[in-house]
DNA sequence: CTGAAAGCGCTTACAG
DNA sequence: CTGAAAGCGCTTACAG
């Protein structure tokens, strides 16, 4: 910061007449270890109060080659299941006396990339990323060097990366089969045109419910693009629901594609769960406001993130081979499946 | 991060025998202006990009004595409001080459000041914060080290530091003002707790309109901790509503006081707003879904966040004295204020 | 017990 | 046109 009342502790250290070492020795405790004299120790001591000295975190990363700091790589932190996510990895990582610096990729190869390239240039100790299509290259290049790399809410099939997932597949199974064994037949998917795994599983766990229980002929899937989700997703729910197709149920792929879903549920005056029965996906306050409180798939949010924080810092400090981590969902049931 | 095949400029000189300033040069497009020779440019940026430099943002950071980083510390960023703001914070910083690094101060002095020397210590260039109480001191000693600095959402009085905040006094009066209008008369008002001017104004904003309606004796304030405020909110809310006591109208200081006061309305299965009417503040999805959608006081968040950018920026290259913006507060009108 | 010195990876006057 | 060198603020062997 080069502030003007910036004070080194070179300075302590020509004030008091004494080694640079030994100032750093005390202000790092070591005046034990390294047998500094006590009237010294107490001398600087007291210095560095007066001077309210702060230490310089940039020259000391620089000289241990480690910043103390994790990246965190999101699709949009203004998306609460990522700023829970993040708050929860803040608080862990403090714990471990570590910082976090974020970014959003939008879902966005390019920017994910260029994420990846500013936070590594900025010597982050390691990575927890929301992988986005089409990074799979760079990934597998931060782990080829070693990068200590965690993936969070889905990770890339055949890298060796470490991961901690959802069970994605046994999430909308279950969901699928509970809306079954409510009597629902017509179940239609709403998930984003998306060639990663979790979208993939998710939608796999839809259809194998339904082949499970020999409705292959009523799996029906809506894919949205990430940009007009909202547009595509209100079209369909009104063509849905408008013509002679019969339609008994909702599943949504993830807590914007639902919330989404509402808005047009809400806007056509649909009724929830008579008509139609809805299931969600990590949780949202719109999920308890609208006026049928939505049954949904609850992600161990906190344990994800605590997870894969911890799991950095394994890695980090070297004392940690790959590991990956796949969490058991939770379905809340509440009015709106029926 | 020390990666095992991290190259330095130093490895790019000595593997081409030129000099390392040389190579920095050409890596920062200095080569005109420094007259590399033009087969020794090529020669380097060849080099550069096959073993896939990265610069060393850190060393760069030390030499340079800035960071091009930006720290942000809100209340809790996972808070929808907040992390809607850091959002448009982070890529307002982006334009201009920053990162952004957070922290959530959880409106506690002491996380607050660590935060503040966590980032200080990390030297960021500059500090957007969303002061808590308790940070005055802390807060104008920074201002006399001439550290830039811009407070967000509130100020604090008498400080000469920056700050981008609404006008919460006209907001309050204005949302009291309409349900005034709208024919109530027994208005209570939920606030937090705090001696902060943001809220301080809210308040006033609402007395004063009870006041120029001659409504001062139907003045009534339920000023919650922010421990607790889910109990206390409701615990008023319930004895508000279920004795003798006539109340026309809820208005809610915040989006959190909101969002609880909404779940206690709905447990409480008051009429919204034939019962009560009821306007909220900030903005959220569960003010959408809510049974009768939310009145509410909005903020000019991507406003709020662009400026709070375009300050720090001016300040860390010293073109800006101070300068404090207060924005316009929008009421928007739906069903719940009658 | 203490200090001089190297070095982390850069940038940038300065000299030639 | 090019290189040797200082220095950003630390930490840490090393020597005494």
């Amino acid at each position: 910061m080069n502030r003007k009342n910036s004070i080194s502790l070179k300075d302590i250290a020509k004030e008091l007449d004494v080694s640079i070492a030994l100032v750093s020795y005390v202000l790092n405790g070591k005046e034990k270890e390294k047998r500094v004299g006590a009237e010294k120790a107490a001398l600087i001591k007291k210095s560095l109060q007066e001077h309210n000295y702060i230490p310089n975190h940039v020259a000391r990363s620089l000289r241990n080659g480690s910043t103390k700091t994790i990246g965190l790589i999101v699709t949009d932190i203004a998306n609460t299941f990522f700023s829970s996510l993040a708050r929860i990895c803040e608080d862990e990582a403090k714990k471990y006396g570590y910082t976090i610096v974020f970014g959003s990729s939008d879902e966005n190869p390019a920017k994910s990339d260029l994420l990846m390239n500013t936070l590594i240039t900025r010597q982050v100790d390691g990575l927890i990323i929301v992988p986005s299509e089409g990074s799979n290259n760079h990934l597998k290049s931060l782990v080829e060097n070693e990068t200590p790399l965690v993936l969070i809410d889905r990770f890339i099939p055949g890298l060796a990366a470490n991961y901690v997932v959802l069970d994605n597949y046994a999430a909308c199974m279950d969901a699928c089969t509970h809306l079954i064994r409510k009597g629902k037949k017509d179940i239609v998917m709403f998930a984003y045109k998306s060639s990663l795994i979790h979208m993939k599983d998710r939608i796999k766990g839809y259809e194998d419910a339904m082949k499970k229980y020999k409705l292959e002929d009523h799996i029906r899937i809506i894919e949205v693009g990430y940009e007009d989700a909202q547009q595509e997703i209100h079209t369909a729910i009104s063509n849905l629901t408008s013509g002679t197709d019969k339609i008994d149920a909702f599943l949504f792929a993830t807590n914007t594609l639902s919330i989404t879903g509402l808005y047009s549920i809400q806007k056509l005056n649909l009724k929830v769960p008579d008509e139609i029965a809805v299931i969600g996906f990590d949780g949202s306050v719109a999920f308890d406001f609208f006026y049928s409180p939505l049954s949904y798939i609850r992600q161990p949010m906190d344990e994800m993130a605590k997870e894969a924080v911890r799991l950095i810092i394994e890695q980090i400090k070297g004392t940690k081979k790959t590991s990956q981590v796949v969490l058991k969902p939770e379905l809340v049931l509440r009015e709106s499946s029926g």
